[in-house]
DNA sequence: AGTATATATGAAGAATTTTACATATGAATA
DNA sequence: TATTCATATGTAAAATTCTTCATATATACT
């Protein structure tokens, strides 16, 4: 491996390291998730999610925007409303990870992180 | 479906909501990321992966901090040294899908989220 | 035990992210 | 085109997360 060769290595990494910055903090917020949860039954509207999460509309619309962004979700016009769907090719194959790993380290239940929460 | 398995969903909805917010958190942070990519060449120590990142010594162990919570890495200790581990079970699968991700939306290379970045 | 080296921890200020409010834009329809 | 319904956007304040500094703890060695 040359310099150069190492130099695209270090670029390649930088640039996914922005990805998956990008990609990870998209999710990881308790709105975008609560969405993301809301889209895997069906898709909705901008208000239809508000409503069911008991958010303001404006906060939903923000958040979407940021699921958007990182093409988690899709969006179509349907006469007044705007329709959002899920990318279920990515959010699906990514909490089977999510779903293995707590399986195998977060025996009891959903709760994640029992060692830190020991450690206080 | 009745009424309890209904609310088992719900909560084992939330339960799945803690788990990733946990979960990708962890991952939402440059310093994690970096030294996660750090780690994916080899075992390192604390003083190692602050070196080489050119970051405090105490910065990087709080963040291997959380690392290590969210089963992230493991750490064994080694005389005076305590060097860290990846999971990589856990990373390279979810790496993996995040690869394909941004190759699949983000064509000019790991800068995803082009369209947010036009909207402005 | 005392010292040196390596790592961890607490806490406060800095930085980033999120939310709420006000308001703007877009689409349909009278 | 005026009105209504649906969504988006700008921005400041609130909330959260991160980093830094000072210091504590842990291990090995003399």
């Amino acid at each position: 491996m040359n310099n150069n060769s190492v130099e695209s290595v270090v670029i390649l990494k930088k640039a996914l390291n922005q990805t998956c910055y990008k990609f990870f903090s998209c999710l990881s917020n308790p709105t975008r998730l609560a969405t993301i949860e809301m889209l895997i039954e069906k898709p909705m509207s901008v208000n239809e999610i508000a409503t069911a999460l008991g958010e303001e509309q404006s906060m939903i619309s923000h958040n979407l925007k940021l699921l958007l962004d990182c093409n988690f979700i899709e969006s179509n016009r349907d006469g007044k409303k705007r329709v959002y769907s899920l990318n279920r090719e990515t959010i699906e194959s990514l909490f089977k990870i999510v779903t293995n790993h707590a399986k195998k380290y977060c025996p009891k239940g959903g709760r994640c992180g029992i060692k830190g929460d020991q450690r206080k």
